[in-house]
DNA sequence: GGCCAGGACACCA
DNA sequence: TGGTGTCATGGC
């Protein structure tokens, strides 16, 4: 249904596979805009690449990257996954990657699985804050399950498929920024009746 | 002027 | 395991 109201989204905003990795990072806890900011910041002073990045030191990335907030500890963790990426060899064994990428300090779930699944093309399912305010709207979920089992949710029910996964996700944040932020049931809401129909379901 | 955004981590009980 | 404080800017 979102698909046939937005269409292809062709997503992750971002030219590189560089660039998508350090978007994933800046964006957390963040607006894109403000990630978009800085970004640009990077690009102009020739930092818009892990190998940059690993080089150089943490006060200047900061200074950089000041517009997305959290400046100070997202300089350290673009730079702990900077040299991560750079040195880190079998990336196309999932699991092992995944596992390898969340021991770096500043990768949770969420950013490792959207590092795997729009940099690397490897088949993991993104849980996000859109994605658990959407669904438990929907009543699919209650929103407060553990990352991993929404997760698996998802992946059980969905043809395993990167370009599935990657094209449903950004089909979430694309419906969750334009029009299901705040109100419940907004008026021009391409779910409005599943909404409804869930909320009358739990009543 | 307050609230929130595409999180993660340290610390505590 | 679960709850809470911290990190910080910019848009609405």
């Amino acid at each position: 249904m979102l698909y046939k109201e937005y269409g292809p989204q062709h997503w992750w905003p971002g030219e590189t596979q560089d660039e998508i990795v350090i978007g994933a990072v800046l964006t957390q806890n963040t607006a894109w805009k403000n990630v978009e900011r800085a970004i640009a910041n990077l690009s102009k002073n020739g930092l818009l690449s892990l190998d940059a990045i690993a080089r150089e030191d943490v006060e200047r990335i900061a200074r950089l990257i000041q517009s997305c907030g959290y400046y100070n500890i997202k300089a350290k963790r673009l730079k702990n996954v900077a040299e991560f990426l750079t040195s880190y060899k079998d990336k196309r064994n999932c699991e092992q990657f995944r596992n390898a990428l969340l021991k770096v300090n500043g990768v949770g779930k969420e950013t490792a699985d959207s590092i795997l699944l729009y940099a690397f093309d490897l088949p993991v399912f993104v849980v996000d804050a859109y994605t658990r305010r959407i669904f438990s709207r929907l009543g699919i979920i209650k929103g407060t399950e553990p990352y991993d089992e929404i997760s698996k949710m998802f992946i059980s029910s969905l043809p395993k498929s990167v370009r599935v996964y990657n094209e449903y996700h950004a089909l979430i944040v694309r419906h969750g920024k334009e029009r299901c932020r705040k109100r419940p049931l907004c008026s021009e809401c391409v779910l409005r009746d599943k909404c409804q129909n869930a909320l009358q379901h739990q009543r």
